[in-house]
DNA sequence: GAGGGGGTACTCGGATAAATAGTGTCCGAGTCAGTGTGG
DNA sequence: CCACACTGACTCGGACACTATTTATCCGAGTACCCCCTC
């Protein structure tokens, strides 16, 4: 899995703690990383329709909807794509024993199973919200903790 | 997720019909794949100790276990690697506003709900064994397709 | 003092290179089967 | 006729290139704010 779908991640559980849009470069010093990168990151996150972009000087990201309305899964398909992980190739229509064409009607039992795993862990992944997240995040270091972030985004400089 | 996942998952289902051993050249015409990229798949296999190797004139691989005690998950982790795909870089640790180390005794909220659903998808492999999937190819295309891969891999020529 | 126009600085967005993992290939080490020879 | 050693060919195993994907970066297009000028 890519490794910016931790950092869409990230932006968006931070993203529910303020109301302006926040530009890019001031997610990307928060969390120390590469501005370019995250910049590609946020702008598929935009292309899904889960946060709006908005130019100019007060311009920057910020979520389209409520912070409940916006699952781990709709995060991550939005980072990597919605493929499914395993792609099959239908290995059964070749070589000598091939099976014929009209025999392949449904998907292989490999494929089968793994579609349901694939369910498995897309179900697991749409159970969880932003909103969870960002609720676990004030358990688990204070309610403070956003707050403060709150504050260094919009206001702090450096 | 690697390709060859799905080439070690026929693989394995078609050792289950057979005895001896067979050469990786031989289930590699099979599947119209490859040959020296499967024996790259096989040794995992065997490294994992799922298949046995004999080198030698009549050597090859054959499966170590009953089907039925190898899962899907195994021949997965075998070939893949048993490392999860989402890997936490401990965002939180960084940046301005850092969450300091000593409060970092537990995963994220991030982290921990990939974990679950990472347990979930693993779990859905592990109850799909190799013999359930010999079961279905026999209900898919007839009990007489494993007999048919069973006489040519063991006998025919080309 | 109020309204309008222009400048400016800031934002996103996509097009462009480096690094890494995955894919594919090759040749050498090891081993078993078969064969020929000697007893 | 049986046992042994040898030959030979076939097997796996790891080391070596090539390609695709991911990661990282840069510069141009667009836009909202702010200042200044005019009325």
């Amino acid at each position: 899995m890519s490794g910016g779908v931790e950092w869409a991640l990230h932006c968006c559980v931070v993203l529910t703690s303020v109301d302006g849009p926040v530009p890019a470069t001031r997610l990307a010093e928060l969390h120390d990383v590469s501005a370019s990168y995250l910049a590609k990151q946020l702008q598929a996150l935009s292309r899904a329709g889960l946060v709006s972009s908005a130019q100019g000087k007060a311009g920057g990201y910020a979520l389209t909807r409520e912070p409940s309305a916006i699952t781990v899964l709709d995060v991550v398909e939005a980072v990597d794509g919605p493929a499914p992980a395993f792609t099959c190739t239908e290995i059964r229509q070749r070589g000598p024993l091939a099976t014929p064409a009209e025999s392949c009607t449904v998907p292989c039992a490999i494929t089968r199973a793994m579609t349901t795993a694939d369910a498995a862990w897309r179900a697991a992944l749409r159970s969880v919200s932003i909103a969870d997240l960002a609720r676990d995040v004030g358990a688990d270091y204070g309610p403070g903790a956003l707050r403060r972030i709150s504050g260094w985004l919009t206001g702090a400089e450096g």
